[in-house]
DNA sequence: CTGCCACTTCAAGTTCGCTTGAGGTCAAGC
DNA sequence: GCTTGACCTCAAGCGAACTTGAAGTGGCAG
């Protein structure tokens, strides 16, 4: 059970097999051959998958994910660039926060209108304010 | 000082005068009038437009936005509603905080491959996971 | 040996979120 | 009154990330 073929991973992975041919044509994954016509993986491909899914839900691009995970896989990046996009994280990390802080509050705040809250007023101000200043 | 034209806005908010249109064609921001042709907004817009700019950092498409903050920029959906999203959000968070995490190790782990690491494999795991279990 | 069916390729189409370009308008300053 | 320049509209284009469709292929079960 070593390697799978294409269908197996889609299966598996609930990733449809016309993104998996998209993704080896693009040279985000890499199947290990052919069996007839048939793409086959090895089984690296399914938690590749995974940090795939999670660098699309971070917001990234598949050619940065793809610059991130090398085609092995293995990351290939200078640690410069890799803290830096650690560090991009976190602002996107923060401003999620604001965001969800401010959906919670607008739930549950019974004032009649939310610009008169001084709590939303307060996140709005977060809000608006840039990135470096947070 | 009350109303902008689009000019303004574009300067204040650096949101080009394009996108604005677009915006208000889409109805997801709304110009109270006209000067000659040229677009009119009134200063909540610019809030506004930092709420539209967090929302696209979070990976919310206009459409879902717009649905969040109405047309007044006033949020009305139902609270459940609400707390669903902020939950959304709140798993958001968690998936950033391992990839985030996952790069740091990576940029700082000596292991040959990472594969090797436990840590990169716990983290590894914890990606795999599905959101629901984390 | 013959089907079957899951795959293949390749081109074209789709949605999102805008941008660009051509040609037009209008308020304000000279 | 004329020019200027910032806006306008409308249509088309664009890049990302896929999906869809038509026509073909090849391993394997019977």
């Amino acid at each position: 059970m070593e390697i799978l073929d294409i269908g197996e991973v889609a299966e598996r992975t609930g990733v449809p097999a016309s993104a998996l041919r998209y993704y080896d044509e693009i040279g985000l994954v890499t199947s290990v051959g052919r069996r007839g016509l048939r793409r086959q993986f090895g089984p690296e491909t399914i938690w590749q998958l995974s940090l795939i899914s999670l660098g699309k839900k971070a917001g990234f691009s598949l050619k940065e994910i793809a610059a991130m995970f090398g085609k092995a896989g293995v990351v290939e990046l200078p640690r410069q660039t890799l803290h830096a996009r650690a560090d991009e994280i976190d602002n996107q990390i923060r401003d999620l926060t604001v965001l969800r802080d401010m959906l919670r509050h607008v739930a549950d705040c019974p004032a009649p209108s939310h610009l008169e809250c001084p709590r939303f007023r307060k996140l709005l101000r977060v809000a608006s304010r840039p990135a470096s200043r947070r």
